[in-house]
DNA sequence: TAATAAAAAACGAACGTTCATTTTTATTGA
DNA sequence: TCAATAAAAATGAACGTTCGTTTTTTATTA
């Protein structure tokens, strides 16, 4: 028979990739077998080979797909932050991210396989140079509110939204993924409010802040 | 021959598990076969057999003998900490997270391991309940600094310490396994420097907060 | 009918585990 | 003190499966 048209072998290789996927975030690279994946996607064994040269190819193809989604919905979750240090939209960020996490928990399994299977070398650029990007989105608004004078001198804006964002999304992948239990002591809106009290205004009462400065030896760390 | 004596066991064992452990870590579970971890503990394949029942067994054995390793090494950090809400103390603690996740990083890597193979079974225990144990150790130290005064309103101070020993966990994590690569664009020190001010003294001024304090939206939040 | 997709069969290699056999050695009796 | 012994430890070939991949055969349709 005739080629297949672009738009089938499109639709066949999204089935062969869900099966794979499913299959994948289940049981790990290794421990998912070829037939596995044939008879979840309901092709023949040797057809797979029709469309992938090898498995890990299959590995490959999942990552790509999946990074242009994942890093589609992080586009859309920082163009919904205007204002990224106001406390109410920063926690408004940590809500996202927790969404991104739990609706897409399977992508970061996908990323512990790449970490055992690969050494990360699918997915080393999620963390490579996070900060510039950071600043790329949000430089201009960085650079305003400290105009402003908002900020605590001798803090980094972008240092610390970046350091918000880890935060927020290792506190859910643990809650997801690792057994957490409420790891915090506290349901995900405590802990969301928590985690954003402490970034805008941290831990330490005025009073002791204050007594702080008074002293000299400090002086890397009091800002 | 009459039965070897258990020293002589256990440092069989560990020679095995050693060798075990070694394969784990560069290639996961399923990608490490009984031959590999036979050859390189230089132990004949069936006698394997007579140390553990399956290959599960190496691994349970290894995460066991290691978790033990850690949860010292953690006892050792912790009781170094004697007053954990002090700048200087909590940048003293990050280090030491740092030495221990770059000492480790192995370890690590079988929680993940453990994460695709066996849901994380091995490991939930590491951040099941984590504040409850940290309470324990320095709930005292924290009820005396918020009776001082030293805490802003409405910040747990065990919220705040299992937070940073989370953050630092991750960021040292980041930085040695999923190639970081300077992430936060700053140096180990700097970073540490970084992330312990925001956990003190937070991120905004204290015009910026005093404005935010006149409002009335924020009541989750402004603490 | 010619070209291509799909399916089926087959390949050698490797897997975890078992087991009959050989080697080792702590104990024993003198 | 030291062979003899018996029980345990160590061995490596072999088992039945399963692996990723290749090759061959069959089905499909422009």
């Amino acid at each position: 028979m005739p080629k297949l048209s672009q738009s089938v072998i499109d639709e066949n290789k999204l089935g062969i990739e869900d099966a794979a996927r499913t299959l994948l975030i289940k049981q790990g690279f290794h421990a998912t077998s070829m037939r596995d994946i044939s008879k979840l996607a309901e092709v023949s064994l040797g057809n797979l080979y029709n469309y992938y040269d090898t498995k890990e190819a299959i590995f490959e193809s999942i990552i790509n797909r999946y990074s242009n989604i994942i890093n589609e919905k992080l586009g859309e979750i920082f163009s919904e932050i205007d204002e990224p240090l106001e406390p109410e939209n920063m926690r408004k960020f940590g809500e996202m991210v927790g969404e991104l996490v739990n609706q897409h928990s399977d992508f970061w399994l996908l990323m512990y396989i790449d970490v055992l299977e690969f050494q990360n070398r699918h997915f080393r650029k999620m963390f490579d140079g996070l900060i510039d990007r950071m600043r790329k989105i949000y430089g201009d608004k960085f650079a305003e509110a400290k105009n402003r004078g908002d900020l605590r001198t001798g803090v980094d804006a972008s240092v610390v939204f970046t350091t918000a964002y880890m935060q927020f999304f290792n506190y859910f992948l643990v809650e997801k993924l690792f057994g957490g239990n409420q790891h915090l002591g506290l349901n995900d809106e405590q802990a969301l409010n928590h985690l954003t009290k402490i970034f805008a205004y941290g831990t330490l009462s005025e009073e002791k802040l204050s007594s702080f400065k008074r002293e000299t030896a400090n002086k890397a760390i009091v800002g």
